[in-house]
Order: structure tokens, then C-alpha cells, then sequence
DNA sequence: GTTCGGATTATCT
DNA sequence: GATAATCCGAACC
């Protein structure tokens, strides 16, 4: 396989697009079936994206922890709009980026808290000042600096079209290894709900792999 | 390897 | 003025 036969299936995987109906179901389920997509961001012509392995659920409904659970604000808006959307928005400087799940005006979402740099690795880098790998990408905030998502045009931004922003399910679909459950990290309300979902044996994770609910 | 404190900034009360 | 879905580095096993 030569390098354009390469970078051509990389294309090809990175254009598996996945479609509004995988987002509309109950953000748990999204949360754990995220596991192993790409997220994807062409920006300005430079593509750089990263393979899912840790991930977040918050609840439509009865969840505190939840941006959405004091209504609709001028920050959260995106959370009420149809499935399929990005949520992003800044945290102590940092971004961070969900995706919006089941019907609109429900207010799931799921937060992506981790990847595994895939392609455009230089310019993650670049975009990070870091040279150790397994920091590039570990974390919520890390991930939007290094992909360069940020909420002026992304908030909200249809992650169906393929175009920008998106998510794509690789066919060739590698060995994930054993997906693990805990509580959400940084969110000490509302109990320590099993709403974290993790590849137990990726280098990636924002935090070790403790698991509380084995 | 893990735990802690400080920096930091948009958002909401 | 208080809060927060974070990050980084120092300190300490």
C-alpha cells in the first residue's frame, strides 16, 4: 500500500459521517456508542482528529450536574436544540465540546473528555506547545486546543453534514478492548452517578483508570 | 504512580 | 461576588 493509497482510506474512514439518528437516543447510550468514533475538525484546511476513548453523559432530566438543569441560559442554548449538534462551550479558559442527544429541546448531551490523537498529529502539537503524546489529547479542555474547536462558529454547529465538524464511525474497526463505567470527574453533585465512559486499557484518559463501578 | 493548590475567565446571581 | 463538566506543576509517596 503506497502513502496515497493511505491517505486515501484515511479519507474514506474519515468521511463515514455518522447520521442524525445515532445522536437521538438517550445520552448514555450515545455516551458508550462514542467510544472508537473519530471526531473530525477541518479547519482551514488542516485536518486533525482523534479517536474517541473516554466520554460523559448528562441527563435531560433530574441531573443537577447538568448545564441544562436550571433551564435554558444564553451559554446552554445549544443543549435544547436537535440531536446531532455540538455544544461548546469555555471553561476556566478552556473549551469544551459535547454533543447534543434525543429529541430537541431535551437538553442531553454527551461531553467528549478524551482522545487518541489519529491524524494531524504535528499540528496538535503545534497547537498544544507539548511534546509528550499521551497529554496532547487527555482531557476535555486539551482536546478543543489541539483540534482548535471553539465556540464562535462551533456552538451549535450541525455535526451531520460532514463539513467542519463532525463525527465518522471507522469500518475498519480496530480491537477496541474493555469499555469500563464510573462517575464523572470534576462533578462531586448529584451522587456519583455511573456516567462515565472509558476505554479501560487507553493511554489517553483525562484520569487512571479507577473504576467505581465495576 | 497519585494528590494537592493555584491560575484563570466566562457566566450567572 | 461566587461559581465552575479545567489544566499544570509541585510535592509526595
Amino acid at each position: 500500500m503506497n502513502l496515497a493509497t493511505v491517505a486515501c482510506e484515511q479519507m474514506r474512514v474519515l468521511r463515514n459521517v455518522l447520521p442524525a439518528s445515532f445522536y437521538d437516543r438517550p445520552p448514555q447510550t450515545v455516551a458508550r456508542e462514542l467510544l472508537g468514533k473519530l471526531l473530525v475538525h477541518d479547519h482551514q484546511g488542516s485536518v486533525t482528529a482523534g479517536i474517541i476513548v473516554e466520554t460523559e453523559a448528562y441527563l435531560a432530566s433530574n441531573d443537577p450536574a447538568s448545564h441544562s438543569y436550571r433551564g435554558r441560559t444564553a451559554r446552554n442554548g445549544s443543549m435544547f436544540g436537535p440531536p446531532g449538534r455540538a455544544y461548546v462551550y469555555i471553561l476556566r479558559g478552556y473549551h469544551c465540546v459535547n454533543v447534543v442527544t434525543e429529541g430537541e429541546n431535551m437538553a442531553s448531551a454527551v461531553l467528549i473528555r478524551a482522545v487518541e490523537p489519529w491524524t494531524g498529529i504535528d499540528v496538535m502539537h503545534t497547537r498544544r506547545c507539548i511534546a509528550d503524546l499521551t497529554r496532547l489529547t487527555s482531557g476535555p479542555g486539551k482536546l478543543c486546543q489541539a483540534l482548535a474547536i471553539t465556540c464562535e462558529v462551533l456552538d451549535g454547529w450541525d455535526l451531520t453534514q460532514g463539513q467542519r465538524l463532525w463525527l465518522s464511525a471507522p469500518e475498519t474497526a480496530k480491537p477496541l478492548g474493555a469499555i469500563a463505567v464510573s462517575g464523572r470527574i470534576g462533578v462531586p453533585r448529584a451522587g456519583e452517578l455511573p456516567l462515565r465512559f472509558y476505554v479501560r486499557s487507553s493511554p489517553f484518559l483525562s484520569r487512571g483508570p479507577h473504576v467505581r463501578f465495576p
